[in-house]
DNA sequence: AACATCAGTGAACCGAAATTCATTTCTTTG
DNA sequence: CAAAGAAATGAATTTCGGTTCACTGATGTT
C-alpha cells in the first residue's frame, strides 16, 4: 500500500470543485453562457484545462449544476414566502415581487438563467428550474383556492405555469443585454425596479384573484 | 450583351427558392432545430448543398426568414383579431385562445419556434416574433384602457409582454416532446385543447380586466 | 456554332470549442 | 529516499456542421 488520499489533499481538491464552479458561475454572470468555456473557466479557476474534466465529465455538467445551485437559492426564498403566514394572495405577490427583485440584482446571470440562449444540455436544466418554481406557485395558488381567496374555476398547474411565463418574460426585456447598458446604484433605479416588481406581481395576483374586495385587501397592505 | 435572365429560368429560381423555403420549414416541424442542417434542406429540397447559398446567404439568414414567415401568419391572424370589433376583452380573449388552439395544431413547429433552444441569430428573429406579438397585445389592452375594461394602473407594455410570456409558457407544457408522445385525433384530445385555450385566455383576462362585472359579461359570450 | 454568362454541384475546407491522453509533477508510504 | 499511485497538465485530437470554390452543365446572345 503506497498512498492513501489524506486530509488536507482531501480538502484541496474539495476546494479546486468549489472553485471551478466559483469560476463559471463568474463568468457567466459577467459574460453569459458565450464566455462560458471551458478553458476560460479553468483559467480563472487557476488550473488547466483538462484538471476541469477531474471534477466534471463534462461541460453540461458542470455548468447545469452552477444553474441548479444558484436556481436553489431562488426556490429555497420562494419556498419560505409560500410556507410563510398571511392570505395567500399577499404570499403570491411578495413571491412574484420578490423574484423579480433578485433577478434585478444580477441582471446578466439571471438573463443567462431565464432566457439566453444556450446549449441544449444546459437548457434542460434551465427548464427544471422553471418547473420547480411553478411548483411552488401552484402550491401557494392550491392553498389560496382552499381559502376561497382563488376562483374555484382556476387550475392551479396551468395558472402557475402561466404566471410563471409570464413574470419570467416580464423580466427579458428590463433584463436583455440592450437595456442593461447600465443599471445605475441610483433611487431612480431603485423605485423603477420595485414599481415592476408591484406591476408583474399585481397582474399574476388578479389573474387568479377570486373578487375585487380580496384584492382591495391586497392593495392595502402590498407585501 | 450576351446573357439576360428569362421569365423561365426566372420561374424556376423562384421556385427553387421557395422549395429551400418549403423543405427547411418542414425539417423544423417534423425534427425541431436539431434536424434543421443545411445539407439536409438541400437534400429534401432535391438540390445541392452549395446551391442554398445561391438563395441564402447563410443558414440563419436561411432560417430566419422560415420563423418569420411562419410568425407573419400567427401574427396576422392575431392583427385580424384584434382590430374586429366588439368589447377589447372579448378580443383578448379570442386572441390568446386563437394562438393556443393554433399552435397546439403543429406542436412541434410551435415548440421549436416558441421554446426549443436554437442558434443566437435564428433566436433574434424569435425575440422579434414575441415582440410583434406583444405590440398587438398592447394595441387590444390600449384600447380596453381607453374603454374602461381594462384597469387604469395596468401598464400596457409590461401587461402585454407578462401576458405574451404567460400563453408561451402556459404552451411549452403541452408542447414539450415529452407530453408530445401522441396526439390523437380525437374529440376527447379537442375539447382538452379547447379547455386549455379558454384557462390560458381566461387568465390574461383576468389579469387586466376592470372590473367583475365586465367579466362575468365575457364569460356569457365567450370568443 | 461559338461565345459569354449564369446556375448547380459536392467534396474539401475551416473554425471553434469540447474532450482526450501521454507526460510531468506532486503525495503518500515503506 | 525510492517506489507507487494520484493529480495536474496543456498540446493534440476530435467532432461537427456551416461555408467555400473550382469545376461542370445550362442557358441565352450574336
Amino acid at each position: 500500500m503506497a498512498y492513501r488520499q489524506t486530509p488536507a489533499v482531501e480538502a484541496r481538491l474539495h476546494d479546486n470543485r468549489s472553485r471551478i464552479l466559483l469560476a463559471a458561475r463568474t463568468l457567466v454572470s459577467e459574460g453569459g453562457w458565450a464566455e462560458a468555456q471551458v478553458a476560460a473557466v479553468a483559467a480563472a479557476a487557476g488550473i488547466a484545462t483538462g484538471t476541469v474534466y477531474r471534477y466534471f465529465p463534462s461541460k453540461a455538467e458542470l455548468f447545469a449544476e452552477v444553474l441548479s445551485a444558484v436556481s436553489q437559492r431562488e426556490v429555497d426564498v420562494l419556498t419560505d414566502i409560500a410556507s410563510s403566514g398571511g392570505p395567500a394572495l399577499g404570499r403570491l405577490h411578495s413571491a412574484v415581487a420578490t423574484f423579480v427583485r433578485r433577478a434585478m440584482r444580477n441582471p446578466r446571470l439571471a438573463y443567462a438563467l431565464i432566457a439566453e440562449p444556450c446549449d441544449k444540455e444546459i437548457d434542460e436544466a434551465r427548464l427544471t428550474y422553471r418547473a420547480t418554481v411553478s411548483e411552488v406557485i401552484r402550491s401557494i395558488i392550491e392553498s389560496g383556492q382552499a381559502a376561497k381567496e382563488v376562483r374555484p374555476d382556476v387550475r392551479p398547474d396551468v395558472a402557475a405555469t402561466v404566471i410563471v411565463g409570464g413574470f419570467m418574460e416580464g423580466l427579458i426585456g428590463p433584463l436583455s443585454p440592450l437595456s442593461r447598458q447600465q443599471h445605475p446604484d441610483t433611487d431612480a433605479y431603485r423605485r423603477e425596479v420595485a414599481q415592476l416588481a408591484d406591476q408583474i406581481a399585481a397582474l399574476a395576483c388578479t389573474s387568479v384573484a377570486a373578487t375585487a374586495a380580496t384584492l382591495r385587501q391586497l392593495n392595502r397592505r402590498p407585501a
